[in-house]
DNA sequence: AAAAAAC
């Protein structure tokens, strides 16, 4: 198998010059026992590396060292005085931080400072590199300019006085938009009866094979019956219907009483009808379908033997948009499903067949996984999808996509025909109507009254500057305590501003689909442990992903879908807490952002920033701002 | 045009 894209890469050992002095003492602390085997490249002092040995070794010859990045040179404009490194130092960092590798030969602390950061520079010279043209650093302006301007110094910075005179930026000053009616459940037009109007099944073949650039338009929502949140006030999970297995192992997953969306869909559910949920993020969705779920599944074998039949066929799917919201809901809906002896199987792709194939064959009562590889191994006829009697789409609107609505159609077919369906999504809208009227019958639309901005707990700010400040007000944002989630529009730039943060050392790392499986875990799971203050991620952590705590959701760049502005957005604020979203807008990006904000329903506070502003220092420590 | 999702 071909190396894969985000995976380290070993540089190959030089082999030629004897190994120098000053490696070759394991007390010494340039030490590395590979080098005193493999031999060291020419570093005549090791103090200091002149720009031909960076050059050399294939690193940017005017790359900073660590901490120093944000503040310098960034007002230049000639050339980014930041520029990535290879994918594999940040992972290389963190297992010298971390002294997996290498322990014993770590220098003490203080004594870090001193010399090169990495063992990377340790390493020898890759003798193939030297015949690419390099960057020269001779050829580099002048340092002066940036020498001049030392670090920024907090206590340096003007009174608060000095700075009133930049203008804050004015909402009232904005050229008006266009008065879009707010958005209206409708409740006074007729219900929309999805079965009379079906049409005959279509032909799907070209579908998903034409590219149609779409515009970020709102869709209508869906009619739904409001659940008012008072109604289930006092109702118990018991009440609802749930058997006594399911209410203790969901009490043991934190969920004491149930939510609104949870108290309007899991009646519905248990009645055996379609439903279409919709509650904002942190609501509760997971087990609005997980609970009802199981116990339905268990109804439906009473009589039928308890005991785990090998080679029993699943009789539930759950699908997700992406591998690690497919793990999370299975972390849910396992200990429900376990509490009444029904399994869960993880099907995704990424990682190798044999474990999950395994697990079929055990037999397994509920698949939960990604579209690709259950539609992968259901084509093989080793995944039987024909038992499949109850199957929910998670993230709906996003399944029903370009991309995902060919598979995700294909595997609504080989399941059970008449098989209950139930589509949820906090931006639940008529983009699933095409499923909807295929799949679906008379559904139940359920969603949860007054849910807007008003009554929601995330605070949203917008920070408006210089293209060229940003990277600086990353870091400042990012630093400080807790943790920050920081979305990026693609992955090569969330890889850069990972490695950026962690130059900066603000603990970070990257996600996204670069990366393999384990390395795309391995970052998810240091942040939910509070062992990163940034995790960097693409939209692949926008949806569903919950991390507890995250103080700080801050966008890096704006998203170009509203929905994905309020799912990233939700990633904070979940479950009644308090979260605050911060968006980086560069001048010339602020009439987009405006319109994007509009169609998502977000009134924002917009302020004008340079690095250093106290706002961002708020922000960044969590400090109320009215 | 990007991201995600199979090998």
């Amino acid at each position: 198998m071909p190396q894969k894209k985000g995976a380290p890469v070993r540089a190959p050992k030089f082999k030629s010059s004897a190994p120098k002095s000053g490696s070759k003492s394991p007390k010494h602390r340039g030490y590395r026992a590979e080098d005193a085997a493999a031999g060291t490249a020419s570093a005549p002092k090791k103090a200091r590396w002149s720009s031909d040995d960076r050059v050399a070794r294939g690193r940017n010859a005017e790359r900073p060292r660590g901490g120093e990045s944000a503040a310098r040179g960034e007002r230049t404009g000639e050339r980014p005085n930041w520029e990535p490194r290879p994918k594999q130092s940040r992972f290389e960092r963190d297992a010298q931080r971390t002294g997996r590798v290498d322990r014993d030969a770590r220098p003490a602390r203080g004594d870090r400072d001193e010399r090169p950061r990495y063992n990377r520079d340790d390493r020898p010279a890759r003798g193939d590199r030297d015949e690419r043209p390099r960057y020269n650093r001779d050829e580099r302006p002048a340092r002066h300019d940036r020498d001049e301007r030392p670090r920024y110094n907090r206590d340096d910075r003007p009174a608060r006085g000095d700075r009133d005179e930049r203008p804050r930026y004015n909402r009232d000053e904005r050229p008006a938009r266009e008065d879009r009616p707010r958005r209206e459940f409708g409740n006074d037009r007729p219900r929309r009866d999805f079965r009379d109007d079906r049409p005959a099944r279509a032909p799907r073949q070209d579908e998903a094979a034409r590219f149609v650039p779409t515009d970020d338009v709102v869709l209508e929502r869906l009619e739904a019956q409001a659940i008012v949140a008072g109604d289930s006030e006092g109702v118990s999970f018991g009440d609802l219907g749930l058997g006594d297995n399911i209410v203790r192992a969901l009490a043991e997953l934190g969920a004491a009483s149930p939510f609104p969306i949870q108290a309007g869909t899991i009646p519905e559910v248990l009645a055996g009808r379609d439903v279409l949920g919709r509650g904002r993020t942190g609501s509760g969705k997971t087990i609005a379908f997980g609970a009802p779920l199981v116990e339905r599944l268990l109804r439906m074998q009473a009589g039928d033997s308890k005991r785990r039949q090998p080679g029993r066929k699943p009789r539930a799917l759950i699908l997700a948009p992406t591998r690690e919201l497919a793990l999370q809901i299975d972390r849910t809906v396992q200990p429900i499903a376990r509490s009444v002896g029904l399994f869960t199987t993880q099907i995704y792709g990424g990682v190798p067949y044999a474990r999950q194939l395994g697990a079929l064959d055990r037999g397994v009562d509920i698949v939960i996984g990604t579209p690709g590889r259950i539609q992968d191994l259901s084509a093989q006829g080793r995944l039987d999808l024909s038992q499949v009697v109850v199957t929910v789409l998670d993230e709906a609107d996003h399944m029903c996509e370009l991309g995902f609505a060919e598979p995700v159609q294909d595997i609504l077919d080989r399941t059970s025909e008449g098989g209950q369906k139930l589509l949820f999504s906090a931006t639940l809208d008529k983009g699933v109507a095409e499923i909807v009227e295929r799949y679906l019958v008379e559904p139940s639309v359920h969603e949860v009254a007054g849910e807007d901005q008003a009554s929601s707990t995330i605070d949203h700010r917008v920070l408006v500057m210089d293209q060229r400040d940003k990277l600086a007000v990353l870091a400042e944002l990012a630093s400080g305590p807790g943790k920050k989630l920081v979305f990026a529009r693609t992955r090569a730039f969330a890889e850069q501003l990972a490695d950026f943060l962690d130059e900066a050392d603000i603990a970070a790392d990257a996600i996204h689909g670069d990366l393999n499986q384990s390395r795309r875990q391995r970052a998810l799971e240091k942040f939910s442990r509070g062992r990163l203050q940034a995790l960097v991620a693409t939209d692949v952590a926008a949806r569903g992903i919950h991390v507890d705590d995250v103080d700080l959701v801050i966008q890096a760049d704006a998203p170009d879908e509203y929905k994905s502005y309020l799912h990233r957005s939700g990633r904070t604020g979940r479950a009644g807490k308090s979260g605050v979203v911060v968006t980086l807008v560069p001048r010339n990006r602020r009439r987009k952002v405006e319109d994007l904000l509009s169609r998502a329903e977000i009134t924002a506070e917009w302020i004008q920033v340079r690095p250093g502003d106290d706002v961002i220092r708020d922000l960044a420590e969590g400090v109320a701002i009215s």
